[in-house]
RNA sequence: UCCUCGAUAGCUCAAUUGGCAGAGCGAGCGGCUGUUAACCGCUAGGUUCCAGGUUCGAGACCUGGUCGAGGAGCCA
């Protein structure tokens, strides 16, 4: 069967398109597939509908790189075997040309693509929409301020796919994991009344007539109420920061997961991590080899993440990094190291702290100075709380913060005078611990930085879709 | 808020000591039956971020500003 036409569809109405393709579908007969799973068509004719995402013209051979959303399979149309309008058309389809391409599968090592090894032999090609010639985002590199003005395009590129289906896949194992394990999605507030930690970093806006609204930064206080219905729930969604926080490590707005458990140590918390974290990493590993393939992930990093991940006191991080800081003798490397016991971790401690090891790390135990005011006290040790955090390999630092909660009202009330919070504002909070109040735990988990680890990527603005910084909201 | 760096063609960048504004990619035209970010030839494409200053002469030097990036602090 030799069939070769071509329609142009783009002025004319959808009804049209309709009919065309309709007419298409019995006069060819072919299937329309997916590219994921090109591998199973050899020797099929099949339809494909996607974009040109590249082309390489030779002469009487014509490349055509498509993608459909599932991968990149290259197209190739031979002068000889099609009409030559049709050949003449194929040869100067434009970037990004919506198209619809039917043709026999056959292997080829060749074949470049995602996953790759497979081509098309065009046997005939529908145009549902011509591109514009002057699409901006050519193949080659590009700076990040025009990348990120263009990111509605950029969205398109084979790395912002590989990541953003890594991204789907952290997120859909997250959720498969917490679902398998007891756990009930409960969705907190994002708009809310008042800060958990001060009101510095919250977005405001104006609530009616009840003053002012804050964005939510966490779900977290709310799943402590979530816990005394449902014994083991989780909020994901957006948290807002206001930080003018400039790095490549935050957003203003990002994805955060917040599992909080009743009848909960923190012993139990960082077994609850580890296996959820070692879950999305071997499922991220399994279903997106091909993605971390191509943006050249070492493979063998992900596949030691498995639980139990080592643990470190607070205490013996702060030893171990107070000698570092001595021992440095460049005067450069030494400011930035400089530290003593009752400090927080900045980005240069982390990394000389996971590059101890070659799995994520706990490090639990800080100061409760530097913590949230609702952790839960060391027993004996009333400067330090059951706080934890888990530092992710190759220095891309902290992925998950939690801690135990203080369950008793009136040390949660005396933190709350302590730290100067408005005691009206936690009037509720304060109350979940007087009826049936439970040692309980909880954490939150930074979608974005657990995807740029994933990846191995250099900044987080690439593990979302549309990243809001502080110098940007559009697009 | 602080520190450092940057802005030149649609994109990525170069331009020696202050001396004619350049290349590659992208776009157009032509050539090529296996390209992998193809290659070869030709064509078009410039308010060198803005304002002022120094100079015979400024993309470059000076002053002020705008925008952006990396980092610190803060955080996931």
């Amino acid at each position: 069967m030799k069939i070769s036409e071509v329609f142009i569809l783009s002025d004319k109405p959808l009804s049209a398109i309709m009919e065309q393709s309709s007419y298409l579908k019995d006069s060819f007969m072919a299937e329309h597939i997916s590219i994921s799973n090109i591998s199973k068509y050899a020797g099929q004719n099949v339809t494909l509908r996607g974009w040109v995402y590249n082309r390489t013209d030779k002469g009487k051979l014509c490349f055509l790189l498509v993608r459909d959303g599932s991968g990149f399979a290259q197209c190739v149309a031979f002068k000889g075997d099609l009409e030559p309008e049709v050949f003449d058309k194929t040869m100067r389809l434009p970037q990004e040309s919506a198209i619809i391409v039917s043709g026999l599968v056959r292997e080829d090592q060749r074949a470049p693509g995602i996953p790759g090894g497979y081509e098309l032999g065009i046997k005939q090609i529908e145009i549902v929409q011509e591109a514009e010639l002057d699409y901006p985002m050519s193949l080659k590199d590009h700076g990040v301020d025009f990348a990120l003005d263009h990111r509605h395009l950029w969205i398109r590129m084979q790395s912002q796919w590989a990541i953003l289906r890594v991204r789907a896949a952290v997120m859909s194992a997250t959720r498969e994991w917490l679902n398998n394990n007891g756990f009930f999605e409960m969705s907190t507030p994002i708009l809310t009344p008042a800060a958990a930690e001060g009101t510095t970093t919250l977005f405001e806006t104006e609530y009616f007539d009840e003053g002012k609204a804050y964005l939510a930064q966490t779900g977290q206080l709310y799943n402590e109420a979530n816990i005394f219905s449902f014994g083991k729930v989780y909020c994901f969604g957006p948290t807002f920061r206001a930080e003018k926080s400039k790095t490549r490590r935050h957003l203003t707005e990002f994805w955060m997961l917040e599992p909080e458990i009743a009848f909960c140590d923190l012993d139990q918390l960082m077994e609850i991590e580890e296996n959820m974290i070692a879950h999305i990493a071997q499922t991220v590993l399994k279903e997106c080899a091909a993605e971390l393939k191509f943006l050249g992930r070492d493979a063998s990093k992900l596949e030691r993440v498995f639980a139990p991940f080592p643990r470190m006191s607070y205490d013996d991080a702060a030893k171990y990094l107070i000698d570092l800081y001595e021992k440095e003798t460049d005067p450069e490397r030494k400011a930035l190291l400089k530290f003593e016991w009752g400090m927080d971790f900045g980005a240069p401690h982390e990394t000389e702290l996971t590059k101890l090891y070659d799995q994520p790390l706990f490090v639990y135990g800080y100061p409760s100075a530097v913590k949230a005011f609702y952790m839960e006290p060391w027993p004996d040790r009333p400067e330090v709380c059951k706080s934890v955090d888990l530092l992710a390999p190759e220095g891309y630092g902290e992925i998950c913060g939690g801690s135990e909660r203080i369950s008793n009202h009136d040390a949660l009330l005396a933190r709350i005078h302590k730290e100067g919070l408005p005691e009206e504002a936690f009037k509720w909070y304060l109350e979940l611990r007087k009826y049936g109040s439970v040692p309980h735990s909880g954490f939150g988990m930074g979608v974005e930085r657990v995807v740029a680890w994933l990846c191995g990527i250099e900044h987080i603005r690439e593990a979302i879709p549309f990243p809001r910084t502080i110098k940007r909201v559009y697009p």
